[in-house]
RNA sequence: GCGUCUGUAGCUCAGUUGGAUAGAGUAACGGCCUCCGAAGCCGUAGGUCACGCGUUCGAAUCGCGUCAGGCGCACCA
């Protein structure tokens, strides 16, 4: 909140120099681009200026014009100082006391904005295929997704989350097929997959089949064994079997998958299945609205959408030789689905091995008469999975670890926030051990040891304690009731804040300053993160809030000081846990108050 | 070959969109608990920001090129 506090003032300040002809030659532009920075040297400031830029524009020294913007900056409770270049803003105690009124005042809501102004976002994510567990990759999208879900209503967007189901296509036969085999297994036949290598493609070998197939046999004996005498051949079932086969597994999968999500906290508004475009026409109405576009030609037996007009670097088949539409066709008719609905903005996170695909979605948007713009793809580099130091890669059809695994070993919260914790343009390095130690070099329960703590010391607060010297029972330091109204936002009484100030210690000044700037700094971090699209750098403000707090414990004594000033150092503490609190609630990890 | 992402401390990564002496975590070394949680804190050490050229007052950041790695480049999904 300072951080745009200053940034407006000193804007207001340069054009009214402007206007008064003190200052010439600079214009908004100019200013926009300039950026309030934190000094690196503390002692210069809390925040800073370089004027430097502006000498070019207004051709006289930057000293100078420093010292020209300075005379009509209006800023209450914040010092000024001019060095080499640079306006520095030291904040005065007042202000940091009113950072923690608001912070008090809003609650839940504080760190909250409002740039997302209830646009309409559609943003879709993990979206796999129902014809296997999750894997790790797919842990990726569903945390980065669903946090950053939090972050765009938290940020003013109106946001509905939705998982596209592929349901359809190749692959759900192949599923058929596989199951079938494993079918017959159970039965004891000598079924198997094909040796060749080619053949072996089309085929889940995965051992989440062969429990998939217990089940179905529990209820459809019968069935299967007269499936089974019309049929032979275990490599070429009728499609009757594939069909049956392949419904009763997507079904499992899928309800598998959202057990998974919900129980890591990832909620959909919909789950969208493909199949559904097929059923309703829905494909074929947008194949008509692409052939008004005048961008679909025939060749080689095939229909073809004439991407390469619209900046792709190629054309794409559409409808192929055989009359089935392709992957591409199903997901343009979604995209146009999505449109339609009224979603003003789409964002789909997908990972990188898609990027060839942002392209055509792109081109048939603009096709179909949209603009292209309203499409956000955020393109996340894979998971590399760390195994006794070695590099594992992850593949569909051999051997991997599951979501499932992940979870059962590095729990929920650890999941979610190592998957968090990276910009997606990293590939991410999960080290598995790493992250199940539940040591200190695990970066979760560094954070989430802030938290606690501060709650164990409210907690001590007013709780009664045994004095070791004459062993007696001690009164709590402050009763339950009186913490609760120093706590109320109808009551609260900013000129208490005051006795934070009344020390001579420098290490307690200097703690409590730099905490409460931390605290401060809060929404204009989601502000960033927001507009970046970027929850990694909520988990960065974690760690960095969760240092300073460290810090401030180590040289601030909260309890064993007079009464005024614990109380005022109380409400600091509360602070910090509400904001701890209201940034693992963004990135779906739990605050604990004990550990 | 083309597209794209990445290259910063031994390791894992930040770097506020071009600014002051390049920062954290972890590993190494040395310190700090009669007192609110030591799952913590302080200090020391650790760097040719992959390399080269360019743009300007100023580059880890922008442009071009080179090198290395990941991922794509289907009438698969």
């Amino acid at each position: 909140m300072l951080r745009e506090l200053i940034k407006e003032n000193f804007i207001k300040a340069v054009l009214m120099a402007g206007e008064k002809g003190e200052l010439t030659g600079i214009n908004p532009e100019n200013i926009e681009q300039l950026m309030i920075e934190k000094p690196k040297n503390t002692e210069f400031g809390d925040f800073a200026v370089n004027i430097s830029p502006l000498a070019k524009y207004a051709k006289i020294p930057p000293a100078k014009i420093a010292e020209i913007i300075c005379n009509y900056l209006d800023l209450k409770d914040i010092e000024l100082s001019i060095i080499s270049g640079f306006i520095n803003f030291k904040i005065k105690k007042e202000l940091l006391n009113n950072c923690i009124k608001e912070i008090i005042v809003k609650n839940n809501d504080f760190g909250s904005n409002n740039i997302g102004n209830s646009e309409k976002v559609l943003l879709e994510y993990v979206s796999a295929n129902p014809t296997g567990p999750l894997h790790i990759g797919h842990g990726r999208w569903a945390a980065v997704g669903s946090s950053l879900a939090n972050l765009l209503k938290f940020s003013g967007y109106n946001v509905f989350q939705e998982f596209y189901i592929n349901d359809a296509g190749n692959q759900i036969n192949n599923l058929g097929k596989s199951l079938w085999i494993r079918v017959l297994q159970e039965l004891g036949e000598a079924a198997n997959f094909p040796e060749d290598e080619k053949e072996a493609k089309n085929y889940y070998p995965g051992d989440y089949l062969i429990e998939i197939a217990k089940e179905y046999l529990k209820n459809n004996a019968e069935k299967t064994a007269k499936l089974r005498g019309q049929n032979p051949d275990s490599l070429l079932p009728s499609e009757e079997i594939v069909t049956e086969m392949s419904t009763f597994a997507k079904q499992l999968i899928l309800e598998d998958q959202k057990r998974l999500l919900s129980l890591l906290g990832v909620n959909f508004d919909r789950w969208f299945p493909e199949t559904s475009l097929h059923k309703t026409n829905e494909i074929k109405s947008a194949l008509e609205k692409l052939k008004n576009s005048g961008k679909i030609y025939e060749k080689e037996e095939a229909t073809w959408f004439k991407s390469s007009d619209f900046g792709d670097d190629q054309d794409r088949v559409i409808i192929k030789h055989d009359g089935n539409y392709t992957y591409l066709t199903a997901d343009i008719a979604y995209h146009y689905d999505k449109l339609e609905r009224g979603f003003e903005r789409l964002i789909n996170i997908w990972g990188a091995d898609h990027h060839g695909y942002v392209a055509r979605i792109k081109a048939a948007i603009q096709a179909l008469g949209k603009d292209s713009g309203c499409l956000e793809v955020l393109l996340g580099q894979l998971v590399n999975l760390i195994i006794s130091g070695e590099q594992v890669r992850m593949g569909k059809r051999r051997k991997m670890v599951t979501l499932q695994e992940l979870v059962d070993d590095v729990g929920v919260d650890g999941t979610r926030y190592w998957m968090i914790m990276r910009d997606i343009n990293t590939t991410l390095d999960f080290d598995i051990e790493l992250a199940k130690s539940c040591s200190d070099e695990n970066p979760v329960y560094y954070s989430q040891y802030a938290h606690a703590r501060a709650c164990s010391i409210l907690r001590t607060a007013v709780s009664e304690r045994p004095d070791q010297e004459n062993k007696q029972i001690l009164p709590s330091k402050v009763t339950e009731q009186e913490l609760k109204t120093l706590f109320d936002p109808n009551f609260f009484d900013i000129y208490k804040l005051n006795d934070l100030w009344k020390t001579g210690d420098l290490k307690e000044l200097d703690s409590t300053r730099m905490l409460i700037l931390r605290l401060e700094s809060f929404d204009d971090i989601l502000l960033n993160a927001a507009k970046s699209r970027a929850p990694y750098m909520i988990a960065r403000y974690i760690q960095d809030l969760a240092k300073d707090f460290h810090y401030f414990y180590t040289f601030t004594r909260v309890l064993n000081v007079n009464d005024d000033v614990m109380k005022a150092r109380l409400v600091l503490i509360q602070a910090t846990k509400q904001v701890l609190s209201n940034a693992f609630k963004l990135l779906g990890v739990s605050a604990p108050e004990k550990m």
